[in-house]
DNA sequence: CGGAAGCGAGAACGAGCGTTCTCGCGGCCG
DNA sequence: CGGCCGCGAGAACGCTCGTTCTCGCTTCCG
């Protein structure tokens, strides 16, 4: 009633489908006014400016990426396969017709450290699916599920990367035969038949390094 | 004598570090004609229109890329340690102080499909580096090198985007990591992959040059 | 019924940008 | 020396876009 066809969410969603499919530059105001119904003094009343705009757009996207991969994974019980599932998603996902890559990738790519909340926006939603990630790898029994994770991380958005300019779903598989290869190799040391941990990770001499690799800030 | 150091060199150097730093939408003539220091007549006698300047920015970086690969690569002669030096040369350059992310990635992005000499030079160079890791994984003698290939540029993007976005390289040590057990695990033919057992052979100790090795910025 | 407030459509404004044009200067050849 | 050509600096033009303003119209309340 109140809080699920307001105006607001409207033009949040006209925003949000022109946004990710001609990207944030090349979407004016106007556009958004036409494809939502809604006028530009309402507009701009309900976000003070197209930045503002912007960072709405992408914390929607945010949760509605979260709530689609927890309710995906929450389908599995098995670890393994609860990693899966966020790949079979990701294929999902990316042979749809209305794949445009990943909406955090393009706009931090367009708008290059520009913009200070955009910047944030993107930060807060990688560090996010990088921390879900490591909570499903922690449930395989990695050795180092933040080390797994990481690994995760990046062939997801490899993924996303590789699907949206080859116009392919297959990389969404690569990714997720990938996956498995890894959660295999990295479960815990003394039952798995790899190398020893030592041998398996390549000894990483942290180069004394700006390093803001901390916990995310 | 005409390919050194003409006028059109000058441009496209300059355009180059704009482009890349700032993104192309954000990055206008005159700021190309004052780190150029080429008039704007001139600059439009060179390249017909800001987008050919694009186009032949995009296809500087892809020699760039390609060659400094090959260099990189042509200093191993074990197979498993050229695949390894992809993504050693790939933390170099994340590591360094003007890295923003994979320019075709960002272009892509940016232009969002809407440039068509964009998207040609985009999947030109994508598809230049999937094949020549197609070749690197046929040395390592993998069952489908074609599939360790896919992998392997999956995550080549999703290290550099990860890296881009959280302005740090180790990103680019995951995906090291994760491209030696892939490797390893691509070694044995007709496996299931299901089962890690698949490494067949000890790797070798491979002398640790994570990163040593930098005579170029 | 009357007035006031809110609203939509669109003009207006100012800035930025790609591209072209003008102008004045200097060099080259007869 | 003189006309011609090319050149650089910068103005100019047309367009887009973010943001605000104006102007009628509607609607609600006393």
């Amino acid at each position: 009633m109140n809080g699920d066809d307001t105006t607001e969410t409207r033009i949040l969603s006209a925003a949000d489908a022109l946004f990710y499919e001609y990207g944030v530059q090349s979407v004016g105001m106007d556009r958004i006014r036409d494809a939502s119904g809604v006028s530009l003094k309402k507009i701009y009343q309900c976000f003070p400016s197209k930045g503002a705009l912007v960072e709405a757009y992408l914390r929607r996207r945010d949760r509605w990426a979260r709530t689609a991969l927890e309710e995906r994974v929450a389908d599995h019980t098995d670890p393994e396969s609860r990693v899966l599932a966020v790949f079979d998603w990701l294929y999902d996902w990316v042979d749809g017709p209305d794949f445009h890559g990943c909406a955090f990738i393009n706009a931090f790519g367009e708008l290059g450290a520009g913009s200070q909340g955009v910047v944030e926006a993107v930060r807060e939603h990688k560090s996010a699916v990088r921390t879900f990630l490591r909570g499903l790898a922690f449930e395989t029994g990695a050795a180092d599920p933040d080390w797994l994770a990481s690994q995760l991380s990046v062939l997801l958005d490899g993924a996303m990367s590789n699907a949206s300019i080859s116009d392919s779903p297959t990389p969404a598989r690569h990714a997720r035969s990938a996956a498995r290869t890894l959660m295999h190799s990295a479960a815990t040391p003394a039952e798995a038949p790899t190398e020893p941990a030592a041998l398996r990770e390549e000894p990483r001499p942290v180069p004394p390094s700006p390093a803001t690799t901390a916990p995310d800030s």
